[in-house]
DNA sequence: TATTGTTATACTCTATAACTATA
DNA sequence: TATAGTTATAGAGTATAACAATA
């Protein structure tokens, strides 16, 4: 940081992630236009495609909060990509499941998605991609993110 | 992606690159509190900082719209951060400068800002962080960007 | 009284278009 | 007519708190 060049200040690593990964964010949006869903929809999809959860299961999941939850599952249930049911045992619950349809626009994203992917990658080798994915893996996404009220 | 394990998917590397710029922008957001500054309005001033500029070119450098860069510079010109006066040649044109108090403020954010990547990344050694940086920036952030009508 | 899910509301960000003043 | 900057407005996304039903 002491030794800068003339004109050209280099960009801080947080900064350089931040800006890839909202341009990576804005990838998979686009990309997933064509299926009518959000990169969060499809997110929700892929919880529910391991089985039957609680809403305040995929809340925890998803990492939401539960009103966007209530928003996202109004919106794959109008699509009659998922629907909820009352759990029996615990008439407050709602036990929510993927349907067939679901699961089948669940593939076809996953399909485009591999090719987007493709796209975002191509000047990274696959062993480069892995060594990325290790690296992202490692840096301190919530160390203090607790304290998240504000100060 | 084809040999998933029994109950976990692997994320997708975007999905992950995402997930984790969005944390880095977080903790630049938090990190800058104290500056009163958000991230932007740091950018603001970083590019500031190297000479007066036209708002044409702010526009230019922070890839924003000129009606946020105008709300930007309303802020720090509140905060007599930077001031913006008329270009005698053209008088359409608001020349940008930074002010000593805007200087200031920006030294101190870079201070702050380097203690939490520090943080951030403590898990990377230099060499590390050097070839994520290396590795995000051969990413491609925006090949078909233009297309960002809808489609 | 606590928990699950829902609704209503407000606040931030962003995108768009209309406007002004200059050229 | 085109350009630089501004303003106003609407839309998406998110966060908060109040609420109904059930435990």
């Amino acid at each position: 940081m002491v030794a800068g060049e003339a004109g050209e200040t280099t960009e801080g690593l947080a900064f350089l992630l931040a800006r890839h990964g909202a341009g990576a964010q804005m990838m998979l949006r686009r990309a997933l236009v064509s299926s009518g869903l959000t990169p969060r929809h499809m997110m929700t999809l892929k919880h529910l495609d391991t089985g039957p959860v609680s809403q305040q299961a995929l809340v925890d999941m998803l990492e939401v909060d539960p009103s966007v939850l209530v928003a996202l599952l109004n919106d794959l249930e109008r699509d009659e990509l998922a629907l909820r049911r009352r759990d029996p045992a615990d008439r407050r619950r709602h036990i929510v499941e993927i349907t067939p349809a679901g699961a089948g626009v669940l593939r076809r994203s996953d399909e485009i998605l591999a090719e987007a992917e493709g796209e975002l990658f191509t000047r990274l080798s696959p062993t480069e991609q892995t060594l990325l994915r290790d690296l992202l893996n490692r840096i301190n996404v919530s160390p203090d993110q607790f304290t998240c009220t504000e100060d």
